[in-house]
DNA sequence: CGATTTTGACCCGCGC
DNA sequence: GCGCGGGTCAAAATCG
């Protein structure tokens, strides 16, 4: 896009910060996005540039969805539609009218190669309330951006070879500094296919390859490879390459992603397994041992451990990350400070943590679904506090609304993540962007809006 | 009748 | 400089 006026993560007011955000919003985000109507491209790149190396978070959800638009709460307007290069689907154009002001816009594409995806693509920060049942999203995506960005900054600090890019493009591929977390929020499936769904950080949008891209934060909900890094995924290879896409690169030696899918290999209810492959991947879930479906398209559920019914999520899957991660070590090899790295990025990034507990919320708590459930505000301050409100074996309903809310979780067989430019995170920049993420934003904010210091 | 969607035109950045 | 492609505008059409 052009419009390129303020890198913040996308949004999210969760209803905890509602009222932070109208103040933050401006000077955070003041800059609205293009003044609607007039747009003045190339002014806005300029406070851009100064804010953010003239690149907008981005996140961009994959989920599969019968309908035209995924239901997450908000409400858009369309306002134009395009088909795009490469992609027979148009994809359309919306814009937040919850508030007039509201520079928060998405795109909307449906997945060439399988139609049932829906990518939806978010950009911008909400400057107004949000109705509860789009907080969980917001949250999620604001989450997702927000880990993005102060990776990005941290690279812009410290000339670490983070992110070295993928992409061909220099402008693009400078910043995101977190690349490649890779969290699977699993729920059930079967051996077979074990697909949960993924955060795919990439610095490069997928979406819109625009040169003057921003980094891009992708939620795969598709769910696809077991423990498939993104790049096992065939898919996921064709566009990388597409883009000049250098795996190579992106696994430098100790490059861990992070996979917390369910894996019905394993015996245990709630099981963890790293894999490697040019990394490491761990992956975390439960596995449900009957469904085999190749497409699960009705796993919408989210299910993790569902045999400890009395612990918090988040406190076994800490618990459960740390274990796995040293288990793995030992049977492994794996480098010490890989899986100090991998286990404090993980529990100390307040991001994750958000992102994590949004996911879940707006499985678990069925929030995000059609509309409007105002009272069900689930306000998730952190993991912990998630992890109090929800304990295991609760299951999702899988409602099944206007929107996609429901299948959002859904698991499927084929993801593809037609990204380019994906970075897989190496322990040492996940650990730095975690605790980066932690000084720069108060942590225990579970929206922490990145403050990201322009 | 107001709000939303549709759709062609326009703007802008980038690569050649 | 030109063409291409992404993104947005805005008038017209449609919907509730």
């Amino acid at each position: 896009m052009d419009h390129t006026s303020s890198t913040e993560p996308l949004t999210n007011n969760t209803s905890a910060d509602n009222s932070l955000d109208e103040e933050k919003k401006e000077d955070v985000m003041g800059e609205t996005w293009p003044p609607p109507k007039t747009l003045k491209r190339s002014g806005e790149d300029e406070i851009d540039s100064h804010h953010n190396n003239g690149k907008r978070a981005r996140v961009s959800v994959r989920a599969r969805c019968d309908t035209p638009t995924m239901n997450d709460g908000c409400q858009w307007r369309k306002y134009g539609q395009k088909v795009a290069k490469g992609n027979p689907c148009p994809r359309a154009y919306y814009r937040c009218t919850v508030a007039s002001s509201c520079p928060v816009r998405k795109q909307v594409q449906r997945c060439a190669d399988d139609m049932s995806i829906l990518i939806t693509t978010y950009e911008g920060t909400h400057n107004h309330p949000l109705p509860a049942a789009a907080t969980a999203m917001a949250s999620t995506t604001s989450a997702a951006a927000s880990m993005l960005i102060s990776g990005s900054s941290s690279t812009s600090s410290r000339p670490v070879g983070l992110g070295q890019s993928s992409t061909s493009t220099p402008a693009t591929t400078t910043s995101v500094g977190l690349h490649g977390l890779t969290y699977n929020l699993a729920n059930g499936m079967t051996s077979s296919q074990p697909r949960p769904h993924q955060f795919y950080i990439h610095n490069n949008s997928q979406i819109s390859p625009s040169p003057n891209t921003h980094p891009t934060i992708t939620l795969d909900l598709t769910a696809s490879n077991p423990f498939t890094s993104p790049f096992a995924n065939p898919h996921f290879n064709r566009f990388t390459s597409s883009s000049s896409y250098d795996p190579s690169r992106l696994f430098p030696l100790k490059s861990t992603s992070l996979n917390f899918a369910s894996m019905d290999s394993n015996p245990t209810p709630t099981s963890m397994s790293w894999a490697t492959n040019h990394g490491s991947v761990l992956s975390y879930g439960n596995q449900y041992p009957q469904s085999n479906n190749r497409n699960n398209h009705n796993l919408g559920s989210l299910t993790l451990a569902s045999r400890q019914p009395h612990e918090s999520i988040y406190q076994s899957f800490m618990q459960k990350t740390s274990a796995a991660l040293h288990h793995q070590q030992q049977q492994q090899h794996l480098l010490p400070d890989t899986i100090a790295a991998a286990t404090k990025a993980i529990t100390a990034d307040p991001s994750f943590q958000t992102a994590l507990a949004a996911a879940l919320t707006s499985i678990i708590g069925g929030g995000a679904s059609g509309g409007g459930n105002n009272n069900e505000k689930v306000q998730v301050s952190s993991m912990e506090n998630l992890g109090q409100k929800m304990k295991w074996g609760d299951q999702v309903s899988t409602q099944r609304g206007s929107g996609c809310a429901s299948s959002f979780l859904n698991t499927s067989s084929a993801s593809n993540a037609q990204s380019s430019g994906m970075m897989f995170l190496q322990p040492s920049s996940a650990a730095t962007a975690a605790s980066k993420s932690k000084s720069t934003s108060p942590s225990e904010n579970n929206n922490h809006q990145d403050h990201n210091t322009n």
